[in-house]
DNA sequence: GACAATACTGTGTAACACATAGTATAATGC
DNA sequence: GCATTATACTATGTGTTACACAGTATTGTC
């Protein structure tokens, strides 16, 4: 996948779905670089640079909720699903099935 | 629909979506306007200051090709995939499918 | 004691969807 | 025949965001 055209469409591809992902990865909690091993093993790879801004971004909307733990062999800072972001995951996941649906139409 | 969030989120899903759809919705040519139909009609609202822009990144990048017909009732500029976009296109699609499977695993 | 792995922060950039506005012509209804 | 709607495109500006890149600091591991 060398073709800039094409990594530039898979990026903006992506684009959207981390957050979809994230989300609907932290029913149970996890830090920043535990979930990026997570989400890697799962088959989406983000970076650092990505991940932090974007829980940081969500904990913002109210969507995750994070406490920063200094007791364990390093800290760390976990995040959980907020009360409004499982409000909210279902809806997400709705319009994302309507996506993937309108896709198959398309494709 | 009214949360502000939600709307954030699907937008932004929405987002890398709009190019392949439209790449793949043109093997048969169409011009702007009528490719805004056919996507509404297939379930993907797109807007008109969305798409022209679109189109012509996408032509830019030679992904497409167009001319400009004057000969009509209107005239009309129609676009079609170019031979560049129909290799390009099944990768692009391999690349979602492997994000829907991934999505698929997480939620 | 070097090196990799862990875990996070911060800044800058480019891309892009959409809002908004504008132009202009063709078809339709009354 | 005239207003309204649909058609078809152009142009500018804004906000959001993924990633590149750089940096900090601690904890295993060989």
């Amino acid at each position: 996948m060398s073709d800039p055209n094409l990594e530039k469409l898979v990026l903006e591809l992506r684009r959207g779905i981390i957050a979809l992902a994230v989300l609907g990865q932290l029913y149970d909690e996890q830090y920043g670089y535990s979930l990026i091993q997570l989400l890697a093993d799962k088959g989406l790879q983000v970076e650092q640079g990505t991940l932090y801004p974007l829980l940081r971004r969500l904990e913002e909307q109210g969507l995750l909720q994070s406490d920063w733990r200094i007791e364990e062999s390093r800290p760390r800072r976990y995040y959980v699903i907020s009360p409004q972001g499982r409000e909210l995951l279902p809806q997400l996941k709705t319009e994302w099935n309507a996506l993937v649906r309108a896709m198959e139409r398309m494709l």
